[in-house]
DNA sequence: TTGAAAGCGGTACCAC
DNA sequence: GTGGTACCGCTTTCAA
């Protein structure tokens, strides 16, 4: 005996049309342009949705129309990022004009964001974000023919695909050099990720011309592997006072190696700033907070969502866009630590 | 003049066929069996495939397949919170069978969270993934007559619509409140979000009936508001002296406003654990590192996220599943701060 | 091993 | 204001 319940068989626009005595269209009708339905049979119709549980088909409009109302996003990462914030304020953006995001979460690796783009786009979103603006050619390509709005966010580049939002990486950490200079470090270093980082390298990037232009010594780099956790940043601590014990300063590439840094250094006794001076990037929740609290870089990482968001909406509402590129900015934050 | 260039007009099946002399059924099988195929085809239809950069029409195959391999997760909220965590494991665990994941942020809210699952619904996901158990009547109706798959989580029931995968938010509370009296303390608050946190409160709810098991005073509760951030945290903490001086421990509802509840303590001088014990839930990353460190529960976010991608695999894959609810437990993480 | 034809569940266009 | 009909681009079934 097959004890499998018979499948529910979901209700189409054929079965709505046929309890209410009217065509599929005027169903359609009622669902898209009421407006143009008599009030009776809008009413007869729309009872019959509701006896029915009547639900449209998404898939089947956006074969017939050739539009999903999905955008999709590829971040380097999800969890405990900034990258989610940026993704939330992009969600609630686009929500607020019918706009799903479809989120692909590459991991950092630049082959697995090129994969991630060709099974997104066979999905057909409305519209493509992107993390970054250094990407194979390949998919550089792909992404320029294939006829859909592109913004690319997190940094600057002189020509985008498409739309560009974002601040300048390398600008902030030539700011983070002047700082670091004018408060009379001399023996300065860095501790962040730089393979698969873009933006942690033109951070650095930023850094080391800056230092350079003040004349001082080449910067003691750390470099750390995957996941940039706070732990990290306390383990770069240690490897930095062993490797480097005449270190005054060091910038991180992130808040969270940062502060995993500084409360290492509160821990194990190591003045902050006097014995050693820590600048951060990226303004995280806890930063302001921490005893002493973190000098760092504040990024709009809500902002370059919902100005993502609203660049698309306006391109897909056929308007014109004012600007291609938007930069964003960041905004340097003086605090305990430096 | 018209200078819109004219629509790049993505190919089709049928133009991959025609450029390599086949009929669209033989490209189709190209993409799905290759194996069916006689090399010789294979290879012509192939480089027509390349040639052409043919991208297959996930549309229209979801729509002939009736099967998307899209799975629809819904979460309170997208940033800076431990459901990114729960997401993006479960994206990496259904991408080895090459789901993908679409995010609905409800933003706290029950209402929207109806909504969304509506509109989720009509794109047909292959299953979907809540979070929490407590829902409308009418939604949860409506997912246990929409045949797919149903995984609720973060929390557990008795009678969940279909999968169920988290641990006991309302246990937890009450082991916190037999380990606060273990210690000796015995004016007790709590700090957290109640209203639109179904879990917050089931902490709280757990928390008060182990104080009352061991005859200890009622809870003095101060509740917070939307962004339980951490300076929030902090901001109760002046709260709660101003408001109960007497107070010995306090229980927040979640480790992120522990933290800054933690931090404003050292920033004011307010001894830890001595003067003002503190319990926090959740294991934030910072929390082993912070001076004093956190006492806390160390739930198991990513796990919730893989154990319900693979119970979904295995459903998705006709499998059976030996059983329906999953405890994954938490575990209570005594460090310095109480 | 390959191809022709009929869907999948909607929408667009054009009559009535 | 309403309905008929040809698609949207792919898969499925059945023949050849």
């Amino acid at each position: 005996m097959d004890m499998t319940p018979p499948p529910p068989k979901r209700s189409r626009l054929e079965d709505v049309a046929r309890q209410a005595g009217v065509s599929a269209q005027t169903v359609s009708r009622v669902l898209r342009q009421p407006a143009l339905v008599a009030e009776a049979t809008r009413l007869r119709v729309q009872s019959a949705i509701d006896r029915l549980g009547y639900l449209p088909d998404l898939v089947a409009r956006n074969l017939a129309t050739s539009t999903t109302r999905m955008i999709v996003a590829i971040i380097p990462s999800l969890a405990s990022s900034p990258f989610a914030d940026t993704m939330q304020a992009l969600s609630a953006t686009l929500a607020t004009n019918g706009y799903q995001l479809l989120i692909g979460d590459s991991n950092y690796s630049p082959e697995h964001e090129d994969e991630l783009v060709r099974a997104m786009l066979g999905r057909r979103p409305d519209a493509i974000v992107l993390t970054g603006t250094s990407r194979s050619k390949k998919t550089r390509a792909l992404l320029a023919h294939a006829g859909l709005p592109v913004v690319e966010t997190w940094n600057l580049t002189a020509n985008p695909i498409d739309l560009c939002v974002g601040f300048s990486n390398h600008a902030a950490g030539f700011d983070v050099a002047r700082y670091i200079f004018k408060r009379g470090y001399r023996r300065v270093a860095f501790i962040g990720r730089l393979r698969n980082d873009p933006r942690s390298e033109d951070r650095l990037r930023g850094f080391r011309e800056g230092l350079r232009g003040h004349g001082m010594s080449p910067v003691r780099v750390i470099e750390v592997g995957d996941p940039a956790t706070p732990d990290v940043g306390a383990a770069g601590i240690d490897e930095l006072l062993r490797r480097y014990p005449d270190a005054d300063a060091v910038f991180f590439g992130s808040d969270r190696l940062a502060i995993g840094g500084l409360l290492a250094c509160v821990r194990r006794g190591i003045g902050v700033p006097d014995r050693l001076a820590i600048v951060g990037f990226g303004d995280f929740e806890v930063s302001s907070l921490t005893v002493p609290s973190l000098t760092t870089i504040a990024v709009p990482t809500r902002e370059i969502g919902s100005v993502a968001g609203e660049l698309l909406l306006a391109r897909l509402a056929g308007r014109e866009i004012p600007e291609r590129i938007v930069d964003l900015g960041y905004r340097f934050v003086q605090r305990e630590s430096a």
